[in-house]
RNA sequence: GGCCCUAUCGUCUAAUGGUUAGGACAUCAGGUUUUCAACCUGGCAAUCGGGGUUCGACUCCCCGUGGGGUCACCA
């Protein structure tokens, strides 16, 4: 069976890149009938925090991600590290070192010098484990990489990727034998919950020999490996906090939403080769290919994403889109939001952006330049003029005041000679909705009083 | 510095070795709108450089160059 499985660790919030992971781990192994598993990668005491493990959690099932079968941590699985630390170590195909920090750094330091790989290999390499726990010391515990052998693994995405062991060097496995390190714990529980395909980010390219290596030594299976492409900034490099959030829930606070966040994610690096961009998670289970995914990094663009989204809002039902507008309204008596959303929603990218668009709705005094009321080159006197005839018109009239107004506009010497003023007069901006969509969410008598306070204020100056 | 990955419009990308190098976003122009948005029509815009292989190269190979990743007692 295929399984998949993302695996986070919890010192952050689930940013851009994570997800995509996650994303492209979900879909690929739910168009083949298989598992995506979660596993937490907490083994760093330090740095994991269980606030981040419940964010990434929640981000995840807000975006319809879910995993299957229960969380997997590694912080609760130290006695199984444990005993394939101890079988390694008695099969010789990893030992204790006992070289100090300083005498590494120095080493490495003259290693680069020489142009030569920084690894260390190791002078305990070959100390008996009988004479290496008889040492006194602080030792930690290396894998003893075999000499001079090419590594190829066949990357999904990229091809054949061939790395010479003599480039690794025996990297340190555990701190000791409770303090397993990453790619030991990760060749382990990828063997242990039987993964199939590890689905990560590019920068686990160099860290995929280094697992096979290790998984030879205990005689696992090899999963299939693929790697992602980076997600970079604006720069061209990777997408840093600096420019804007990274982080999901920032994305979802503005009001992106889930749908749409996850039809722009799967659009970085993928595509179906068809004109079709929208794209429900179904039919992404359906149409992702791992083999399309493409090799060099994507600029996170966030104009697209607004398209997307604008996209996905514009198709939603009305009902729905008020409710999650709600956040983002204000309230005020007699003003129904549900109006407000319909009058609005074709002019949203994301949902906050209703909050601005929409202040003057719910405000008692509009506050504006008199300037803005004057249409072109239109005199003070026509200002009045049509501003009295819209506020006669409207006193007079409750039905179909959209076609009233338009007629009365018609009379005018143009059409924005009448309508402008009035807009303006009641909404007190440059861009709002329309003049009957206003005064059929404000209502008569708001729209009445609006209309004689700018003639006031015309009068007034 | 070693090793590894990578390179098509500004951006995301498409193109069994043969296409006027296609689409989308952004942008610009026009239409429709009182305005803004939405919508419709159209325009601008790309194969990193140099060598090969080939009748023919965006595509394959080599050498550069650019960008990125990694070389932790982090993951």
């Amino acid at each position: 069976m295929i399984k998949t499985r993302f695996a986070p660790s919890p010192t952050g919030p689930l940013h851009i890149g994570g997800l995509r992971t996650a994303l492209f781990n979900f879909l690929f192994a739910k168009q083949n009938k298989g598992e995506f598993l979660l596993r937490i990668e907490d083994t760093d005491k330090k740095r994991s925090e269980k606030k981040w493990e419940k964010e990434i959690f929640e981000n995840l099932e807000k975006l319809n991600l879910f995993w299957d079968n229960k969380v997997e941590r590694q912080s609760k699985r130290k006695e199984i590290y444990k005993i394939y630390l101890e079988k390694m170590l008695e099969n010789g195909t990893a030992y204790y070192c006992f070289c100090t920090k300083e005498e590494l750094d120095k080493e490495r330091e003259e290693l680069i010098k020489q142009g030569r790989a920084p690894v260390h290999q190791g002078k305990y390499r070959t100390l008996p484990l009988k004479e290496a726990l008889k040492k006194n010391g602080n030792p930690v515990i290396r894998f003893k990489c075999p000499l001079n052998k090419d590594i190829v693994f066949h990357d999904l995405i990229r091809g054949a990727i061939k790395i010479n062991t003599n480039d690794i060097g025996d990297f340190v496995i555990a701190k000791d034998l409770n303090n397993p390190l990453y790619n030991f714990t990760c060749t382990i529980d990828d063997y242990e919950m039987q993964i199939s395909h590890v689905i990560r980010g590019e920068e686990h390219i160099p860290n995929t020999p280094k697992q096979i290596l290790l998984g030879e030594a205990l005689n696992f299976p090899i999963p299939e490996f693929a790697h992602l492409s980076l997600i970079l900034g604006k720069d061209k490099r990777k997408l840093s906090k600096r420019e804007g959030s990274t982080a999901i829930a920032d994305y979802l606070k503005q009001g992106y939403l889930p749908p749409a966040i996850i039809n722009f994610i799967a659009f970085l690096g993928w595509n179906p080769g068809t004109d079709k961009e929208i794209y429900s998670l179904d039919e992404l289970i359906k149409d992702f290919s791992i083999k399309k995914v493409s090799k060099s990094g994507a600029i996170f663009n966030i104009d697209k994403l607004d398209w997307i989204n604008g996209m996905y809002i514009r198709k939603m039902n009305l009902d729905e889109l008020t409710q999650k507008c709600l956040p983002y309204l204000k309230q005020k008596k007699g003003i129904d939001n549900k109006k407000v959303v319909l009058a609005y929603k074709d002019r949203l990218k994301k949902l906050e952006d209703i909050t601005k668009l929409t202040d003057y709705l719910y405000q008692d005094k509009l506050n504006y330049n008199k300037e803005l009321l004057r249409w072109k080159d239109m005199q003070d006197r026509e200002v009045k003029k049509s501003l009295t005839d819209a506020l006669n018109l409207i006193k007079e009239n409750n039905e179909n005041i959209k076609e009233k107004l338009i007629k009365e506009a018609k009379k005018a010497s143009s059409i924005g000679n009448f309508m402008w003023p009035l807009r303006v007069a009641l909404s007190g901006k440059k861009a709002s909705a329309g003049p009957d969509e206003i005064i059929n969410i404000i209502g008569k008598e708001e729209s009445l009083k609006r209309i004689q306070s700018a003639l006031a204020f015309l009068t007034k100056s």
